[in-house]
DNA sequence: AATGAATGAGTTTTCATTCAT
DNA sequence: CATGAATGAAAACTCATTCAT
């Protein structure tokens, strides 16, 4: 279904969508994405204040649907599994009763991953937009830190209700700094850049999500089997088949 | 020694740097880096033939630089390992001799992306402007990519003189994926919102950086040991002992 | 009982009122009105053929009823004067029969402009819209003189019934010049500038007006009792008491 | 000689007075202005940060003259005569030693209105942008209250070397009042109304102004001889003619 | 090298007014 | 009566670039 059967207002905002990713926010005028839009330029200014105003409304909207997401997602998942006593969490260190706990944990993440990167892909073009405003010294500017910061911004109401478990969100320090670069920020730059990428590696988005998941299943694993630097857990079992 | 005292050009240069990386090129005008400079407007363009002008200057430095500092440094190691038969590649898989080989490319590694680390740091504001203007359409301006491109580029002179070790460079498509997903774009990312996280986190830098560098290695012991799934070494021996 | 009670037209009229007292017909957007009025911005335009006859509407209902003030209060006064014969009027000067005729006639005129400046600040806002509109060279709008002018303005309906007494109004050309900048100006401005001249001087409105009148009062003996100049009674009484 | 030989900036400032003064500050647009100064709009922007600046910088122009101007001429003149033991100013009070002293006092307003009217006269247009922009809840607002304040200012350094006569000015607040409503306002509203008036009446600007001046001497007179009431002199020789 | 002035072509934003319901 | 949406025209302001010196 073509653009122009949709209401001015979605008309707009999808144009701006398309026109931020694509050149960022100073180098989209407003004519454009009236043009865009197929709307009059004026009518921009019926629906939001300023040009400002749209880019804090799409990236309030995808912060929002993101955080949502992820509450009803990861939230339930770890909040059954430290119920059910096969997580405990001691002194900002993950402890599971057993393998397949473990292994049950990480197919969670890996799941979760999945699914934002589905998301990512999805919203590509807002990623983009979130990204590089997140670079300047914005108003946006700390979004992309915002995205990770749901699981810490412990006052927000709309984490009072998961207050059983946030506890479990109390990473070390070194495992968030790797959650952010080395785990969101991926997601972020793939998704961004996969249009790029494929572009230039000629293959389909499809075998470089693949390709990209692979990769991220080795670094899962990497932080749930080996890295007692990350998650300091001294008596893993699993470190011990290392050691030998 | 303040800014005014470096030549007019300089001051050019710095200035359009330290605006670039905070407000981004289209939000940067001529006058605010004139400004900055404390020069008159019109000097920059006796300089500069225009204002993207500018922004090309200051991108192909950094490339070169990056270049140079790659060549400098990985191909010497590399190409020394592939020499003494430590090393070989044969189809698309690194095979190393032993464990201490295979440890030495770690290390060799480990350093690398240690000093270009240090090097994205303190380049933090071009490395920004980079990804900044990566993220635009701008076809002219997607040196991220060109920063992973240098090892396929093959008709690039600057390469010709490491025609021998180039198939080093040969490798999986999983690899060079991840190569770029997980360990260039954290490693760019890290430092460009490294001041921003030290902000939020209130972590000094060095410590930051010591907990990306802890996380780095944990990311480059991942491929190497237990990834089969990226090197494709069915019967590597480090795998062996995983299964063991 | 608030605005919100009134009917729509009516509270279209108070706004613009109120908004073209403080920042101008200009500088009033249509906007603004309806915002101020509660009304939406096109049933302006059901009441009101544009934003320009909202003006007119407001100006020609003051002069109406200045003009209708006047007519009530000073040309029956004059007239029975006249009728009387203790005031008569000769190649543009006026004759009082004895000092009860000019002190009457003095009587009359200060209650006039007592009258004339209580309804100046009772409608100070539009007494402001017409001495902004009237600095301007808005030919269409210069209604500071109208309201001087309907002594003049011989063909217009609405002084055809005073015919009788127009003479009384031929004054002298200096005696009508001082009307306009020494009486009517100053009782034009004071109603424009009470409120803010009260906020500087923190003295009450009350007391203000008491000031006023008091100072009214001189200006108005003085054309009477000392005047030759304007009055040109040469055989005044009170101009002996100069002489001497 | 004509506007086209002046400079850029003067052209600009000149082209600003006339329109402001004929259309009000919002009535009158940028491109208009550049027109009429037969300059680039945008060279505007280069010696004026906004259309508000302008106004600004012609309203503190004048302002800063008119002040400069009563100081240089007021100021000694009463000054001098406090020195001279010919007036002695008590609680609030003129008191002039005789009626050579009082006629001296009268002749020296008259002759400062009669400079001011031709101040007025000469910068009409800017008087007119005054009156405008007073009416309009501005930036401007006050400053025909300031035109008035500079008596009362006292920590204005500008006063500071009149100290020993500033007691001179603190008039009693009818005075004052009389001083904004009967002097100064009738000045400026004959200076902006001066061309309008005379094009109503066929008279000339002289005839018209030789009549404001006889107009005003009265309005003089009044305040010296009669007016116990402003200047509270109960032992007024004028006084006990009118008691008689 | 350096600069103050100038400019054309744009940019964001505003606004009186109208339309359709 | 009432209103949300829409619009053409023009407003204020910006900016990369050039010119003359």
């Amino acid at each position: 279904m073509g653009n122009s059967e949709l209401e001015a207002k979605e008309r707009i905002i999808n144009a701006a969508v398309k026109l931020f990713a694509e050149k960022g926010f100073d180098g989209t005028t407003v004519s454009e994405i009236a043009e865009q839009a197929q709307v009059n330029k004026a009518l921009i200014y019926y629906y939001f204040k300023s040009k400002a105003d749209i880019l804090d409304y799409l990236v309030q909207t995808l912060l929002t649907n993101v955080t949502k997401f992820t509450m009803d997602f990861v939230h339930p998942t770890i909040e059954k599994m430290v119920m059910d006593g096969s997580l405990t969490v001691e002194s900002d260190q993950l402890h599971f009763r057993d393998l397949t706990a473990s292994e049950s944990f990480v197919n969670t993440i890996n799941e979760y991953y999945g699914k934002l990167l589905d998301y990512a892909l999805e919203h590509r073009q807002i990623v983009r937009i979130i990204m590089l405003e997140s670079l300047k010294e914005n108003e946006a500017h700390n979004n992309l830190f915002k995205m990770l910061d749901f699981s810490r911004n412990k006052d927000e109401r709309i984490y009072s209700s998961i207050s059983q478990v946030e506890h479990a969100y109390n990473y070390s320090n070194d495992l968030e700094l790797f959650r952010l670069f080395f785990m969101l920020i991926p997601v972020l730059n793939f998704a961004a850049y996969c249009d790029d990428y494929s572009k230039i590696t000629k293959f389909s988005e499809e075998v470089l999500k693949d390709s990209f998941i692979r990769s991220f299943k080795v670094i899962i694993s990497s932080i749930i089997k080996g890295s007692d630097i990350l998650l300091h857990n001294n008596n893993h079992p699993e470190r011990s088949d290392e050691d030998r």
